[in-house]
DNA sequence: TGTTCCAAACGAACAGTGTTCGTGTCAAGT
DNA sequence: ACTTGACACGAACACTGTTCGTTTGGAACA
């Protein structure tokens, strides 16, 4: 869990000055926070949340579990600290432009899900989590700035920050379980098999299910995040201004 | 090796049909997978999603571990019967009545929530979940038939099943983060701290984050909720009926 | 240069997890 | 009365995160 005070102490106090001299001295100890966390990125990329473990990444730095705990305090820290680092390669719309206020806040929840993406299931870490570490901020800082650019309410903006935020994080999470699967058995055949189980079901019932068991199982996961990121948008929007809430192209 | 024992080879005598009396004869064996479930919940209620292991169920029943696994094939297929046991708790809106479909969407959003929230942080177990037991058929069911009854299109309908669905669980988990802490200072406090942590960020690389650091750590949850679930609803409403788009009191 | 010193590295172990194996046991069916 | 077989269960295995106590190697000081 993310306390806002962290005790990596950020913002941190100016370092030690006095010997500024030696830049890498570090010819045996190589261990340091910086290569645990690449080592972790490494195994979480490569293999999965489930498979970083302090174990696997001591391993992975040709070392045991017992050395990690010189640098990092928990394994909690240390997902977080990766967390953090992959939070950083958010691209943030830059200048904001407050007549593409909407776009603008897509693109940046698009980045978004384009990271998470990029990391395997790492979402799930980051399920309920507040992040803020130095990574977050920004992409934080940027949403708000959107928001009140688009002439949001501060207390709207909040809020939409929020939800935008587990929106995306969710989404990111549900997309991953279908990406990598743990059963082997592959997110295509999940969803025919979904889709029969439906439609056999006893229809005096479940009329619904039944009936609508294609749509049901259809569903594709690029057109469902920019559904619902819509939804979200114009719903923020319509606070503003209401007549811009109306859906650009009607959804059939 | 084996012996073949086929002694069903040859044609069985007719079943004998005297004897269909007994329909629950277990006197010693007090062992069921409903028994299993209901020591389950209990354990989840009172000490919450962590301490739901098996030790601790088969505990809670007065045996060991390894009893559990004759009527239970996972710990997995154990939380997803009592996450089913569970969904079969919230109350579904009867009959559907087209002219409020949108409340009565969000009641029974509520009325998920509710439930998810009477145990625990039993929703992190539903995260990414698509539930697909007899109890959540029926939730499921009607909130599609509350969907096409509002006339919403079924793919449209679909996409919004997903993402309400979505937003219920993740939102009943975060909540349930703050409800039940794992570190032991409260929601509170936390809150004060985060908002010292935003109010102290260097205001010239975070501006939005320094100038907003109360309303962003003043959120109730209750209004978050709702505040979300109306951008949605509305949102789906808009798809059919733009006018319907417009938010019932400004907000702010 | 020689000595001290201390944080980093590490081997081993502990407590806890899900799960399996083999054996016991007891009630039902023949 | 005897067999049978599903259920119960003790013990163990392979993991997990984490801690304790020791070792060690490079930097700081005399």
């Amino acid at each position: 869990m993310a306390e806002p005070q962290e005790k990596s102490a950020w913002p941190q106090p100016p370092r030690r000055r006095g010997r500024a001299r030696q830049t890498q001295r570090r010819p045996a100890r190589t261990l340091s926070r910086a290569a645990i966390v690449d080592a972790a990125i490494r195994v979480l990329d490569a293999e999965g949340l489930d498979a970083l473990t302090m174990r696997r990444v001591a391993e992975e730095l040709g070392t045991g579990p017992a050395s990690l705990y010189a640098h990092v305090a928990d394994k909690d820290e240390m997902v977080n600290t990766v967390l953090d680092r992959i939070f950083s390669e958010v691209t943030i719309p830059d200048p904001i432009d407050p007549k593409r206020w909407q776009e603008q806040l897509k693109e940046l929840a698009r980045s978004g899900r384009a990271t998470f993406n990029r990391h395997r299931d790492v979402a799930r870490a980051s399920l309920g989590n507040i992040p803020t570490g130095e990574g977050a901020l920004p992409g934080m800082n940027a949403m708000v700035g959107i928001l009140l650019a688009g002439g949001v309410s501060p207390t709207v903006a909040s809020l939409s920050v929020d939800i935008l935020a587990l929106y995306l994080t969710a989404t990111a999470y549900e997309e991953s379980l279908e990406a990598f699967p743990t059963d082997e058995e592959g997110s295509e055949q999940f969803h025919t098999e979904l889709k029969s189980f439906f439609a056999s079901l006893p229809a005096d019932r479940f009329p619904h299910l039944v009936a609508m068991a294609e749509p049901l199982t259809s569903g594709d996961g690029d057109h469902r995040f920019e559904f619902g990121l819509d939804l979200l948008v114009r719903g923020i929007a319509s606070t503003v201004n209401p007549a811009e809430a109306r859906p650009k192209r009607s959804a059939h």
